[in-house]
DNA sequence: ATGAAAGCGCTAACAC
DNA sequence: GTGTTAGCGCTTTCAT
């Protein structure tokens, strides 16, 4: 129906000038005489006009878009990255596309085509990677495949790719705030740990868990198998693995949560189980977003700078020519002590 | 740098056709011989072409484009919408555009002004309005330039604009909700209830306070305006409101909290000063956001559902030609009972 | 069934 | 300073 945008060419007729002198007052970056300016201006106030980003793109080769592909934004922890995306490509000048893909990696492959459709200037993808072979010989294909438009694949919170891979990464130490949380369980006298929300292939579940294996061994300790339970970065695994773990009697002391996420559906499960925490059993998270404040007890958790995550994904990947060195970064993580841990049997 | 993607024409050379052939098998919409479509593409997979959306965009009017304006995806209240919108525009084929305001409405006038250069399918506001004349007369006149370029304006949660404004809005029963909330109270015995998270020329604010008020007159009573705190909706006002209500000596048995964030920090607050909820006050909150059911106690809330605001958003305005009578719709909220509540002096 | 040609709205040489 | 002329990559008549 309606279809009657008003053109450069509309506009410079108003004017009584040339579109190309219209489009230099659009661009700012070319002289035009006081007046000439003024009544263009006005012409355009007139005709109510508004450039075509399209025809723009079209003609120069950026889209002054950021593209953002994300597991879900209900989870607080992808919130705040894209809140670090959002207001880092803001301030860039860059909007802000955003693609969801449920945990579908097929999903992650087919959102990441259409970026490169739209030619964005970069590619933010988040969230830890399916470890399968075939998956990450697909994402270095599209990173090559953007870098040769010019564009720029991003990896947040997931290893890099390899080498001679064009992307850039921005990780945070997975591993490490792992290690150091299990540290602090296993030398507050913790010795019987579950861990909850182990999720095979998932790159970043695989980090945690080796962290988790590390400190043990570091103290001459072997996890228990029995006490790591499979399932997803899910508040209802948090729930049923917690209320599993209950029933099959096991002996355990404290609980390692994959996520915040996960530690608040544990927390309820050995709530309704009248169990205490953290009298009975310690829990912990990771992650620590908002939530993790008002979880009751309060939760110890992993520290994840999520909105730095995201801010520096973006001016990495669009100041790459300048700061060709900083293409890699590891954020540090660190742990937050709450109300939900305290030594055994105090 | 690298800019040199494949284009229709070099996938016509290399498969021996016309640009237009190429065209053809890429809109599927038009008969082309097998043979020669199978050569087009195995061509178009040798080159690893993609096609530029902004060149069709530019050529056709549409760009299989949503724009999502929100306050701060960082919110559980927006990031469920958003959900709801991003699952709704993949289903109908388009792409989500996120665009955050953080409370400023200059920027939000910004930001629908580039959703028009974008030319976006539909823009979605997400969020209370300002009650503010130039800022209404300002989106009616969005809704009428983006009208005129066959997108659409489309408010969620928000009031209409006036009759004769070419707007889509998708509210939701704010002030139904805050009345039976405030009625449930009053019933139970609550005769001073505190309100915490006025926000003054809120919209949302203003329809949750009328609801609180109603409630109140047709049980012949009157809330205490000391009890009425001016704030914004956030985790901070909740917790500081709090406690300036318990430092005045304020005598209330409940607490209106005008977002379930705010009780959030009104439910810190309490528990710090070893109030009891809900044994010496009641707490209630609005939004029924995940974080309700984690809170301690489990907080009694208002559902607003939000999922199907953001799905509706999208749905009505594109199938606006098809349903024309229905662009205006109210979905219901209904209270829900946790463990934040209970009779006063029980 | 396929090709040639025009044009979407804008920017960028290149003239004057 | 300003106008003219070409395209950017694609879709779409109009021919054939």
């Amino acid at each position: 129906m309606g279809n009657d945008a008003s053109t450069v060419r509309d506009v410079a007729a108003r004017a009584g000038v040339s579109a190309s002198t219209v489009s230099r007052v659009l661009g700012g970056t070319y002289p035009v005489a006081a007046s000439t300016r003024a009544r263009v201006l006005k012409a355009m106030r007139e005709l109510d006009y508004v450039v075509n980003a399209h025809a723009r793109a079209l003609g120069g080769s950026t889209n002054k878009t950021v593209a953002f592909v994300v597991d879900d934004v209900t989870g607080p922890f992808y919130a705040h990255i894209a809140r670090g995306v959002e207001e880092q490509a803001s301030a860039e000048g860059r909007l802000c596309m955003l693609c969801t893909t449920h945990g579908d990696p097929q999903r992650v492959l087919a959102v990441v085509e259409t970026m490169r459709e739209q030619r964005a200037d970069a590619v933010i993808v988040v969230g830890g990677a399916w470890e399968d072979k075939a998956y990450q010989d697909r994402m270095t294909h599209f990173a090559h495949a953007l870098d040769r438009v010019g564009s720029r694949l991003v990896l947040v919170g997931r290893p890099p790719l390899g080498p001679g891979v064009p992307a850039t990464v921005v990780e945070y130490d997975n591993e490490g705030g792992a290690f150091a949380m299990t540290t602090h369980l296993l030398t507050s006298g913790h010795q019987r740990i579950a861990y909850l929300g182990r999720v095979p292939g998932l790159s970043t579940s695989g980090q945690r868990l080796s962290g988790f294996r590390r400190a043990h061994e570091l103290l001459g300790l072997a996890p228990d198998p029995a006490l790591i339970l499979d399932g997803t970065f899910s508040r209802s695994h948090g729930y049923q693995g917690a209320r599993q773990l209950l029933a099959s009697g096991a002996d355990f002391t404290a609980v390692f949560a994959g996520t915040d996420m996960v530690a608040a559906g544990a927390l309820q499960a050995l709530r309704e189980a009248r169990v205490s925490v953290p009298d009975d059993v310690s829990v912990v998270g990771y992650d620590d977003v908002p939530l993790a404040l008002d979880l009751f007890p309060a939760l110890t958790t992993v520290n994840v700078p999520h909105e730095e995550l995201g801010r520096a994904a973006v001016r990495l990947a669009l100041h790459r020519d300048e700061l060709p060195g900083s293409q890699h970064l590891v954020l540090g993580t660190h742990i937050v002590l709450r109300d939900s841990t305290r030594r055994p049997g105090h």
